[in-house]
DNA sequence: TTGAAAGCGCTAACAA
DNA sequence: TTGTTAGCGCTTTCAA
């Protein structure tokens, strides 16, 4: 049993090694009768091109980095598979090979593995984005907006979506919004804060600073936050929550306390989760376009290289209604 | 600018390109003080080896592919992700890359672009592993425990896991258990109900057919389950739910309705979804080694390769008590 | 439109 | 313990 390499195929076609390689990346310049010996050498041979072959010849490795911080939220969040499978996705249709890479912020693929390298999110990564720039691999990095480094970003708009969730409240009568903050170390969370409390402002309806509760996307902050709101004297008719998980969170609390929800108060989540649309009180939401975003990160990573200048999108999302929110002027 | 490979660090370091060869791969046969001359000469230039042309002279690709499935349900679920991380953690502690493909059943990586295959889950891809059993490609399915195929199987022991639970309730005085499947078209949804019905049979206490419910591991079907058990004249005072997030939701149909938890009405989930411990009633549950089972699917993969007959695992998993389970003749 | 031949960067006999 | 040398399988100039 013979190796089945180029030269096989060559030699059964009648034709040389070189003109193989040209039926393979589909170069013109080969008559159409030669193109049709050497597929059927191909199919004959079941012939397989070797990748490390072709690469090291080429000089291009086809390959994107996919690199993903370790760090355990990054596991429990909803967030995560769905951007990987906007990358995945997008990969397997531009026929690019995905090096997966999950890292303690210590180790990444070689430079010359990759053709370019993703980050899903950077927390923990920071060295490593530093020494992929340094070295000129072409970066993308997802889900944080980074206004300052020479790097491609695609990011979700929270200031705006925040924004949108205030004119939705205020639109629905509410005076009294209170939030309920994500982690403020992580990018989505601070922002998610700053465009609720600038929208606030900018309609000339500041935060009260009791209605602002500090979470961190976990269930049980959530429960304090949602507690204490409860438990004010002039408690807010709505509140805006940093995450579907920790709004369902919320609704279970105030549900709990006798607050019914819609009725007494009013509750935005953020994700767009499955879980949050079939919930007790199907949840009204923010949804973000996670898919695409990893869609976009590989395909702005396969268009311009490291060529161009740095592109940073930031991604619109889009407010879900459901049932969890209601007009004020309904009960009065 | 010259090419920084491996023979310029061989002529900066005063040695052949054999010797730096070895001291990269760690052979023995080379003097302490050549060694260090080559490490020197490494750290000076920032030298890294071209992965290709590794793999291309040595025939080894140091590469694992890990094939994800491309049905929605996947990304919907807690445990693709775990089992990702615990196969990506084993990966790099293994230096060993790892090649994400997430297919639509039709794709996958070439067989020269792999030293073995990964299959989280199979449902879809049953083609492909066909092929790859019979290209020779060593292949190890996580989560489908496949009886007939020669093929390394890492899978969770779902009958035993449906066993303890049974125990568990029946120890408990519970006289009258339902059961709430996932979708039994799917290993884990057959092998939870198996499981429970042939546990209560052999402790001679075969379940009422009116007590098993058919869901699809959708919180939907939760819902119309648990409101149908509930409805019963003769309701179950025990309810094991093949999954964590239906079970929160069978706790939210029972509360609503009045039926308290657990006073009135045990619930088991399966999955230790973290939510379900952080929800209004924490949740009684089976913790999944899912983790494990990537990591040591790749470990399998890395140590076994297609020499030795199939390994075929069964991971056992662990109830977690928290506190959505009672006993019954504390309130007799 | 075709093919000969020179690499791509590395590993592994083999000989010294 | 070291180096020489012949590939690994492919791409790509260059000349025909």
């Amino acid at each position: 049993m013979k190796k089945i390499n180029i030269e096989a195929v060559a030699k059964t076609a009648g034709v040389s090694t070189t003109t193989v390689s040209r039926v393979i990346n589909g170069i013109s310049t080969v008559s159409d009768a030669n193109r049709q010996m050497v597929l059927e050498a191909i199919k004959k041979l079941k012939y397989h091109p070797n990748p490390s072959a072709q690469r090291l010849a080429s000089g291009k490795t086809n390959t994107v980095g996919l690199i993903i911080p370790r760090f355990e939220g990054i596991f429990h969040s909803y967030y995560a598979l769905q951007v990987i499978k906007g990358v995945g996705i997008a990969a397997e249709r531009a026929r690019c090979d995905l090096l997966l890479h999950i890292t303690d912020g210590k180790t990444r693929p070689a430079s010359s593995a990759v053709d370019g390298i993703i980050f899903v999110d950077i927390y923990g990564c920071e060295e490593l984005l530093d020494q992929t720039l340094e070295e000129g691999v072409p970066t993308v990095v997802l889900n944080h907006y980074m206004a300052d480094l020479p790097v491609h970003c695609v990011a979700i708009d929270n200031r705006t979506a925040a924004e949108k969730v205030v004119d939705f409240l205020l639109k629905l009568g509410h005076q009294d919004i209170a939030t309920i903050t994500g982690d403020l170390k992580t990018q989505s969370g601070l922002d998610r804060l700053d465009g609720f409390v600038k929208a606030l402002k900018d309609r000339a309806r500041p935060a009260r600073e009791e209605y602002i509760r500090f979470g961190d996307f976990g269930l049980p902050s959530a429960r304090t936050a949602t507690e204490a709101l409860l438990a004010m004297k002039d408690r807010p008719t709505a509140i805006f929550v940093a995450s579907d998980e920790m709004a369902q969170e919320t609704i279970n609390v105030a549900l709990a306390k006798g607050v019914r929800v819609p009725e007494e108060l009013s509750v935005v989540g953020f994700d767009d989760n499955p879980i949050a649309a079939h919930g007790r009180v199907p949840l009204t939401t923010v949804r973000q376009p996670l898919a695409d975003m990893g869609r976009l990160g590989l395909e702005l990573l396969l268009q311009k290289g490291k060529k161009s200048a740095p592109t940073k999108l930031l991604l619109p999302t889009e407010l879900v209604e459901r049932q969890s929110c209601r007009q004020t002027w309904i009960e009065r």
